[in-house]
DNA sequence: ACTTTTTCTTAATCTACATTAAGTGCTCAA
DNA sequence: TTGAGCACTTAATGTAGATTAAGAAAAAGT
């Protein structure tokens, strides 16, 4: 059974046929390590799934800063979502950081599967609050802890991208610079 | 026509029997500044969308620092997702800042609704996927804006609440301390 | 009207984190 | 196999914003 559909019985449950259709609306695609599959200033139009293999999504800054918003690996999806719903140029890339197996679909296919599938409705619904839950509480976190506590959380909230990730890029995600996390990790092993 | 049949009509459309049925598993209740809806610690049963009036959500740190995730003024939704939606306790206040008139969904009858009328998963689906991308923008804002930036930021996006919400809760939802924020505020008009 | 509480301001001091810079050790393409 | 990038480290210095404290102004309660 494909991963996509495992994910999707997890909230709504669709019949054989349902299955079919959704998969013929959707495409699996390889890609390589270091592919850019979204640029900034361009309208997304698709969404991602992983099968395999790991991705993010990352801003940058007039600077030259990046700043990562989101790591994909296996069972995660990752888009630009202001741009895919509002089909205006985003702001994101989203890059390969190692050889993915992703499920592709597109915009126009996810309307239309909402319409020939109701039940997606729910799907990509509760999909979309656990999103905004956890970047919610990512917000929080923001405010109100230390760059620590936030690595502290990281660590057990994601244990298996802590290997994979290059150390900056955990940095910019839980919002300090390298050289700054470097410090901090040292001092921390120091405990 | 009642404000939030307004609200919902603009992503999808309901029969006239539809709204009364939506109507009918709703409330309206009146609340007098700085009543406390929802309480740190509580499992959050409803989800409040404001006819009138100002609400804000907070957490409290371990502290006794307030943070501010969100202000609801006419129009909009508030409600703690995370509890919610786990029905596990929250972490969040819900707090009336201005007094307010509010329509109450609880979730057995939102559940309820999304039943009778399917429709209604995708007004909710399209609700939080606009939250969701705000989240987004707000989180990326805080990790690569200074706070006068962040703060011209929320003037051009929110420019009514400026004048109702008192200062030091600005202050908190763009993440600096009262005291830096009244110091950057007269800097900011001295330019 | 008066007291109490809360909000806002100002200023001195402090600190978490940024910036700059220089050096070390990978890794991987030619 | 080498050398040209990257990723990571370390350290000196700089700064945005926190903390503490105290007073002024506004709002709210009685």
């Amino acid at each position: 059974m494909s991963s996509i559909l495992q994910n999707i019985s997890k909230h709504i449950s669709l019949t054989p046929d349902e299955e079919l259709l959704f998969l013929s609306k959707t495409e699996t695609r390889h890609y390589k390590a270091k592919t850019i599959l979204q640029n900034a200033g361009q309208v997304c139009r698709e969404g991602y799934f992983v099968n395999s293999g790991l991705l993010r999504s990352f801003n940058i800054n007039d600077n030259i800063v990046e700043h990562v918003l989101s790591f994909a690996c296996e069972g995660w999806w990752i888009s630009d979502m202001y741009s895919l719903l509002s089909q205006k140029p985003g702001n994101l890339f989203i890059e390969v950081l190692e050889d993915a197996e992703v499920v592709v679909l597109s915009k126009e296919n996810q309307e239309q599967l909402y319409l020939e599938i109701p039940k997606l409705e729910r799907f990509f619904r509760i999909l979309i609050e656990n999103s905004l839950v956890a970047n919610q509480e990512r917000l929080m976190d923001n405010l109100s802890l230390t760059a620590e506590e936030r690595f502290d959380k990281f660590c057990k909230k994601y244990p298996t991208l802590i290997q994979k990730v290059p150390q900056k890029q955990i940095a910019s995600f839980i919002g300090v610079t390298p050289e700054f996390f470097s410090k901090m990790k040292a001092r921390m092993l120091r405990k």
